[in-house]
DNA sequence: AGCGGTTACGAAAGACGTAAGGATG
DNA sequence: CATCCTTACGTCTTTCGTAACCGCT
């Protein structure tokens, strides 16, 4: 029976264990071997005196105990974590940040906003995973979730971030037809779209859309191939209607904007890492034209 | 740098030397050597980049990180102790129980109900501490404190037990006489009482206490020996008013009641070996003649 | 001096990675 | 049959207690 295994080295490896699901895939991350992120499971299973995953070959599958347990890991490893920070030096910001991010801007705007505060604050870890799909926070194990669109699970945190302006563009000689098919991105826009102009008029845009993708990136492609007309974030356009490439379908009229939010699991004290982080992005969002930051209520 | 010391046994050793203050008690307690004790506090340090404890050769002294560290320690533990009892077996009440109980009723009653607890519940360790002062529950690091009288610390959970009646005893020639000579108990009679009959009425007795103890023990003793009249708990005087060695000197009138309570901190959830020991006390009391039980507001 | 904390050292225990074994889809 | 978890083994790190050392009162 092994004894003096950190107790608190065994939650972080069950716990990632239950989030990757798979005892090698935990390893990896946490730079052990297989095999040793085994025997902290069965250390840990040992010590409680209760099985918390059901292994079979090919499938992970946690007990009753092992969710109950999965629950308290959580706060108690953060609760580590915030007595380290409440001690060391205030100044220095330190620890590894796992943040899912939406796959346009988080290879954009985000990634450069990640970028300049990795390199104002070299001690941080970054991990980067790019993801629009609606995640859970606690399952997935991430320290934050940005998330463009509603958010599904009332038990986060969400702070909103910025409003993402968009338009309804095409390439020019698109744009002049009279009826120009239509590409949608699917998670926000279905067949049928309204348009809003600065005094509350509305215009409502219906069709078939000819092109329905889940990626930013195809949908630009593709209206930029001019193959149809869509809607665009403005700060994925800017260049574009600058030099003429893109112009909108109908002047005067804006497409439905999204919220950017970050999304977190309420804990008795953010690490420092995390707020820090969550003001760059804040700052760092003002400088990108189409994106309005919200006004920052300087959060706790 | 010693990197793979259990953080959660760090920092236990580090609560237990700043409750004791002294790394050698502290290492007895916890059955380490004296220089393992001290090279915890060391490591919990080094890792926490931070001094806690200030050492002087003969002296300990927290420094601020130290008492912020201590703050954020107890819930730290009770976590990891929530969490083992969330998923053992629900009848195994096991673990370490640090009560502070009064002294008189700590070494009579209270401690047989102790006794019959420990052997219903083996795997229970019992460290029993006997105090009447007022003590910090926090500071002292007992899981309860059976306090007598008013809780000083408004931060404790204070769960009432029982209420102690007494009543104004003497040997019966002391009794017969028109003013007898007082003894009283320090913390809880001055120079003046005041008796209450059953409708109500109340008569006050006033007088020069010709001795004043803290303890119960010689109180009892000086009034058994017939030197002085004095007030006395019903559950320590129940064999000699049967045996007629004492009488009511004023008879139809009592003397005012004390509560005893449970005093612990605040916390998520209470172990099991807690409830379970305060429900037996609750019950045990129940039993002694002279100790009226508070209705158990069964608790959480 | 004497008590308490720290450092040195040898012995013992435990954790790691590699690699082989076994089970499942 | 490929993948993933578990077990076996040798190596190496780390911890422990004993005991000497050092500093205050």
């Amino acid at each position: 029976m092994a004894k003096s295994l950190d107790r608190l080295t065994l939650l972080e490896t069950f716990a990632r264990i239950a989030e990757r699901g798979s005892i090698s895939a935990a390893a990896l991350d946490l730079g052990l071997s297989q095999a040793s992120a085994s025997r902290h499971l069965q250390d840990l299973e040992s010590r409680l005196g209760a099985v918390l995953i059901r292994r079979t070959t090919h499938t992970l599958k946690l007990t009753d105990a092992g969710k109950s347990v999965l629950r308290d890991t959580r706060p108690l490893l953060q609760s580590w974590d915030a007595l380290t920070e409440s001690v060391s030096d205030n100044d220095r910001i330190a620890g590894t940040l796992r943040v899912v991010a939406p796959l346009a801007l988080g290879q954009s705007h985000l990634a450069a906003i990640a970028s300049d505060f990795l390199r104002r604050h070299p001690d941080v870890h970054l991990v980067w995973e790019l993801s629009d799909e609606p995640i859970n926070v606690a399952e997935r194990g991430c320290d934050v979730w940005l998330r463009i669109g509603p958010v599904p699970d009332d038990r986060l945190i969400v702070r909103p971030l910025a409003t993402v302006t968009r338009s309804y563009v095409a390439t020019p000689e698109l744009a002049s037809q009279p009826n120009p098919p239509l590409a949608a991105l699917a998670p926000y826009e279905g067949n049928r779209f309204e348009l809003r102009d600065a005094d509350g008029g509305t215009r409502s845009v219906k069709s078939n859309a000819s092109f329905i993708t889940n990626t930013l990136g195809t949908l630009a492609t593709v209206i930029r191939s001019g193959t149809a007309a869509g809607i665009l974030p403005d700060w994925e356009i800017a260049e574009d209607l600058r030099t003429g490439k893109l112009t909108h379908v109908v002047p005067e009229f804006s497409a439905p904007s999204l919220n950017l939010s970050a999304c977190y699991l309420p804990a008795a004290r953010q690490p420092k890492r995390l707020t820090a982080f969550l003001s760059s992005v804040a700052e760092g969002l003002g400088q990108v034209p189409g994106i309005t930051p919200t006004h920052s209520p300087t959060d706790t």
